[in-house]
DNA sequence: CTGATGACCAAATTAGCATTCTGGTCATCA
DNA sequence: TGATGACCAGAATGCTAATTTGGTCATCAG
């Protein structure tokens, strides 16, 4: 439905989500102040406080509408070739599309410079980084189709897999600045590391990666749905 | 040789590094004041500069010396049962032995609330964590002797590694309060990771492992000498 | 003579206060 | 009726004076 909106509500919505993020990427979290948005979409001050409670909400919704732009990325390659849907491959472009997207790359590499004290804001919590990273249902549909390693739980991965993700990510800031290896390069470390530690040997039948994929590709389509509606804001209805 | 130094120089350097760690886990690397630590240590302010150059030299000297601790346990072990040599097991302890050290835990999760700007000091080079975590020398034994999987050069492993090792230690604040998983448990995980990721599916032979724990050991020893030497700041030599 | 000391100094940090700025509201208006 | 910007309280900032602290070195005890 909703699809990408040109006029009415949605449309103001928008373009101050635009200016919101085109801000904060250049000077920063801190200093972004509600008026300037406002002045840059075009709108008057009170009309942000129309779509969004606070501020913080608002900045929320730029890195939720940048979340969706990445799901949707990581759903169309799993549409095109359901291989996608391995945890391997999943993770791997989960990589690549975060950090190729700036908000997203600034909240996963927790870049204080650009962040501030966003980082650690408790509303936060919806955007958590491990409900991307391992979404239970997902994992679930992966080892009910042994596309996991048997005798792996869901709660196995709980501590190890986000972790790991992790790791990847946050050493981003702290690697030396002349570093050869380039992003697909670490992600397919990532990958290697991933597929090793908690695949199993075998390759899934193509059967298996057939029906999984029907399920995981629901799921995440789910997941983008939520992630948009925490974009939206405060609707009219 | 050196073993406890119970009188002369060593020992007042000694009560000065016990007064600096003591107050620094207490206070926090910015509010520790030389002037407090000579007092502590029951030495005028001038004594401290006799050993050491600069007030970053002698916390420098601090880790240096848990570092010291940690790599005599780590070798104990080594020493006592030539399997720990290996990859897994060599991390899984280098993770709990940092861990119970109080400032080396501090050091490794970056806990900027009691080592403020001390972490990015620029002098901190030489406690890197990239030395202790991954010793060219070392990586290369384990190849030499079939101890890594085949086709795993030492280079190979200068991104994965650290990066790996650096999530499990670098997730430490971030987890939420009530975590029912210890210490040992972490730990496990993160063996277990580094097994799967970066050794071979059939395990050493003896042979192999005792020729090559010499080796290890060797190595081990001599960068404990390094960090026992970065220690102990100015000598009267 | 030797090695330890703490008074001393410049530079950095903090405290206190006046001023400005900014998130959020709401009476007013198109 | 939906959008706006003047308005307000509290937070952030700038500024200056006063304090603290890393590091030195003339002095002194043994």
């Amino acid at each position: 439905m909703a699809g990408p909106r040109h006029t009415g509500q949605g449309a103001r919505a928008d373009r101050i989500l635009d200016a919101a993020k085109d801000l904060l990427l250049r000077w920063g979290y801190r200093r972004v102040t509600i008026d300037e948005i406002a002045k840059h979409a075009g709108v008057g001050k009170g009309t942000v406080y129309l779509h969004w409670r606070t501020r913080e909400q608002l900045f929320l919704a730029v890195g939720a509408r940048e979340a969706v732009e990445m799901i949707e990325a990581v759903l169309a390659a799993m549409r095109a070739d359901p291989t996608q849907i391995t945890l391997h491959r999943y993770m791997r472009r989960f990589f690549v599309e975060a950090m190729r997207r700036p908000v997203l790359r600034a909240i996963f590499t927790r870049d204080d410079e650009t962040l501030g004290k966003f980082l650690s804001s408790p509303s936060r919590r919806p955007l958590e980084s491990a409900k991307l990273v391992a979404s239970r249902e997902y994992l679930g549909v992966l080892i009910e189709h042994g596309l996991l390693r048997a005798g792996l739980r869901p709660e196995d991965l709980d501590y190890s897999l986000p972790t790991i993700v992790f790791g990847f990510f946050a050493i981003e800031p702290l690697l030396p600045p002349g570093t050869a290896l380039g992003l697909e390069d670490k992600a397919d470390h990532l990958a290697d590391t991933l597929r090793r530690t908690f695949e199993p040997a075998a390759p899934p039948s193509t059967a298996d990666l057939a029906t999984a994929a029907a399920k995981v590709i629901e799921i995440f389509e789910r997941l983008a749905r939520e992630y948009r509606d925490a974009a939206r804001g405060i609707t009219g209805e």
